[in-house]
DNA sequence: GTTCGTTGTCAAAGCGCTTTGGAATTTCGG
DNA sequence: CCGAAATTCCAAAGCGCTTTGACAACGAAC
């Protein structure tokens, strides 16, 4: 079934048809009502590639997904995505996922956009110096950030979190408790989060004129494998730390692991503060000793860069350009006064 | 840039530059080459929808993913899309994701389908009676099933897991091992595995004489707070289980911290065998007492399915119609003789 | 020298929709 | 009752691509 053939059955032309079902004033109510019954009844659907070549509109917002036979998938990726179909679905939007190779993002991402298949681009694992947004910001396409790029002037779409201010925090309140031989377990070294994060760690202890040696940090995708492993060095060092400052619920798992193998107890030998993404099947307050997290949700920044994008691509207008999402710091029993 | 710019700067028609694009053997090599030249200066890239509408062939295969604001994000959807994203990039291919409420995902696959935006469908979670499946089979449109649909007659093209044939094996273990009291710990009562898991394991112990009371069974969906919830009313029970199976690692960890909570020693007093989808956040080989597991990578079966469907639009096939794939036992601590 | 395949190219007809620019028809103020 | 404005509808022109059917041009075969 196709418009030609609903509208000869209505015995009106295309043109009537099309504006009856787009909305248009131009047509008679009484007509438009037929039109929409012919709908119901025969279950006629606008093909959609006919409408996005006539449009120019796709209703749809695409994303790049890394991924190669090496490559982890990351429970993070998916809890995002939730985030933005939850919002897309009530715009009757769809994402159109590329899958990369992760060495190839640029390509792909300039692929995607010429594809014709997209309205709007979504990028997320910002790094430093981004590679990805002087292509964005030549491509005439509306996008959005999950993110920022550390090193490039801020004047692009983003929605990001205070990374910094949150591990400034949760570095602060460690200090407080009279804790001094810190480490970091973090994400990847050239991802933004990661750089912000630790700048808000070196921040924090430069103001108690204490520092974060080389050695008591540890950049590594967020497996808690990683978080075991990082956490075994760090408890060998000849004097290991007192405060552990992690940048996901899921390294903390590993590293908690090699605390309590190592005879050690969480929140009295040892302190530690995560952040939490709000992943559902990993909640701080589960771990056999509940976790002090700095806490933002991943999904909720899904759901509103879905909606920012989609009202862009509307027209829906108009959205503020950029967003910092302030983390609460939700204290709870992996942390205590640093032992004496 | 476009065709017929294109083919103004040569001097061809768009017939010919279409040819030679596309791998038509008639045209001269010659002519095949500056085209190729002229695609690589200008960065040309044909319009998909375009090309869509001409071909009727999208590119793209199209999957409905459950999604409403209290539904949790499934670590495993995750871990799956990897896999058919492995695939698909090696193929050019992307994927349509519709993102839809779980209550109407019947609905979302016909519009879906109907929209012309893909050419063939992917589908999960499979039900027993699943409604999907007569609405697949009516839409002469390719697709692939992941799992099987208990109660309806096999006769539509699926990739499964022997889930019965793997629970089975591993009740067997725990018989051998002198266990008499079992516990199982399932997916949603609905879903086809759940449903074929407990066949498994009601038959290994129906040969022994043994049945599994409705009271050591329970059906939830697979978060650790589920398992650990579970697990700790099957401890309160005047007769606790000695032999636990738990049909994903994420519900063995919440089974895991009720049984350490309750003081009990893992693989002494309790013994747990759980299924491993092979998440790679989540290895039974790390968790403090190592896991025995059923095993089976979902990310291997979505490479396959992938390879399948992309195969099945190209017409590459033959493909066989069904798989079923075996699942490894691999025995590590959290199982041992059963205490007396 | 005519006929017949080949080979390389092209013009034009869609694919199913939106939208422009009118053309009928109705409404209404004066 | 008339002309103008408002209302309702339509024919046709794209959107950018693929594909059909035809046509030169050129040797080879008779």
């Amino acid at each position: 079934m196709n418009l030609k053939q609903l509208s000869e059955m209505l015995g009106l032309s295309q043109t009537t048809v099309s504006r009856a079902l787009n909305g248009y004033p131009e047509v008679n109510e009484a007509t438009r009502e037929r039109v929409l019954r012919a709908v119901q009844e025969t279950g006629y659907r606008p093909n959609k590639a006919a409408q996005r070549l006539a449009t120019g509109k796709a209703g749809s917002i695409g994303l790049v997904m890394p991924t190669a036979p090496g490559h982890y998938s990351d429970v993070h990726f998916g809890e995002f995505l939730t985030g933005l179909g939850e919002e897309a679905v009530r715009h009757d939007f769809h994402f159109v996922i590329m899958p990369a190779d992760p060495d190839d993002e640029v390509g792909a991402l300039r692929r995607l956009a010429i594809s014709g298949n997209v309205d709007a681009l979504f990028v997320a694992y910002m790094r430093g110096h981004d590679p990805r947004l002087p292509l964005l910001k030549s491509l005439s396409m509306p996008f959005l950030v999950h993110g920022r790029s550390y090193g490039i002037e801020p004047d692009y779409p983003y929605l990001d979190i205070d990374n910094e201010g949150a591990f400034y925090d949760a570095t602060r309140l460690l200090l407080q408790l009279g804790h001094t031989r810190f480490c970091l377990l973090n994400g990847p070294e050239h991802l933004d989060f990661a750089i912000r994060r630790k700048k808000g760690v070196v921040s924090a202890l430069a103001e108690r004129g204490l520092e974060l040696p080389e050695n008591c940090t540890s950049h590594m995708s967020m497996t808690d494998e990683h978080g075991q492993f990082a956490m075994e060095r760090f408890l060998q060092l000849p004097e290991p730390p007192t405060a552990i400052l992690c940048s996901s619920t899921v390294l903390a798992l590993g590293a908690i692991r090699a605390v309590t193998q190592a005879g050690l107890k969480l929140g009295e030998d040892i302190s530690l503060i995560a952040h939490d993404d709000v992943l559902p099947h990993l909640k701080p307050e589960n771990f056999s000793v509940p976790l002090t997290t700095t806490r933002s949700s991943l999904r909720a920044a899904g759901v509103r860069i879905a909606e920012r994008l989609i009202g862009t691509v509307k027209q829906d207008g108009p959205f503020p350009e950029q967003e910092l999402w302030k983390t609460e710091l939700i204290v709870r029993a992996s942390t205590g006064a640093a032992p004496r």
